[in-house]
DNA sequence: CTTGACCTGTGTGTTACTCACAGCTTTATA
DNA sequence: TATAAAGCTGTGAGTAACACACAGGTCAAG
């Protein structure tokens, strides 16, 4: 039958793994029929456009529980387009900040990895685990923990 | 005694939150003694020593389970000098390529909001669930899904 | 001795999948 | 036709790095 696809099929038309097919389903985001005689999941019409719509939501920063919200506010036939663009906003934000660590995290690691470029391997010791990583927050001062452990 | 610490001591020394102590204690990072009276768990200079190094390591990108066996191996008397290079090589680029996979994300998010700006909410038919969202990728023209739910 | 604040260990939840695995179907081969 | 190989299915469990919940233990004040 054409009217309705199996896991694979749909996941395989929309370029995703079945995988995250039967992961949606399980979380509820699609509810696809059964096929009574051995239980496979049979998607439809509705199941695709709503799969469709999944993922153009999950591109734009969605999460899948937003993209629940957001569909369960549909079916009660209220618009959601309020409530989706108060939860971008959110989204937007923590993205941004997100993307700030992680830029501090790279830069840290560049400047590491440069400053290991002439220093030569050690050998643990009591006192040091490894003098590349130990080393390096006594010269970048990322802790100024009292405690230090050497110097 | 000053000679030994709490979890919550640990913590505040070290300004982490007393349930990341205990989650390194649990994945085997830390194993401090345990207080034979009540079963706490007393860290030591010894103790104290890794934690801080775990902190360092994790601050230039390395994950948890780098970090064991960077000290797994220093335990054993080798040199987990070459090993930190070639983890640090490998952790550089991904942060750069999930970096790079957050800002284009971001960057539809941001388009999107822009064109949201002016145009009215919608009520949800049975052919659309949001069309902000829907709406997007016939603009932006990120699935060229032939099956597209409309038009 | 009791109240209350604080602290402890452990069990479970989080995100968005991914893997493992036993079993059923379909296809290919002899 | 028998049978073996390949492929697909649903479900259970695991992943990273903690955060939270909760019953119970500890300690100072009254
Ligand atoms: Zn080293
Ligand atoms: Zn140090
Ligand atoms: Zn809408
Ligand atoms: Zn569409």
């Amino acid at each position: 039958m054409s009217t309705s696809l199996t896991v694979s099929q749909l996941a395989k038309q929309l370029e995703i793994s079945a995988d995250t097919v039967r992961h949606y389903v399980r979380s509820g985001l699609i509810s696809p029929e059964r096929d009574p005689e051995n239980g496979y999941k049979r998607f439809k019409g509705e199941d695709i456009k709503r799969l469709h719509f999944i993922l153009q939501a999950k591109s734009l920063g969605f999460s899948l529980a937003d993209i629940q919200t957001i569909m369960d506010q549909a079916s009660h036939g209220e618009s959601p387009c309020p409530q989706v663009r108060v939860i971008m906003e959110a989204r937007l934000k923590e993205t941004a900040a997100k993307i700030a660590a992680m830029q501090a995290t790279y830069k840290q690691m560049q400047d590491a990895m440069q400053r290991w470029q002439t220093q030569p391997d050690c050998t643990p010791t009591g006192e040091h685990i490894c003098h590349l990583i130990e080393g390096f927050s006594h010269q970048a001062d990322n802790f100024k923990q009292e405690g230090c452990c050497h110097e």
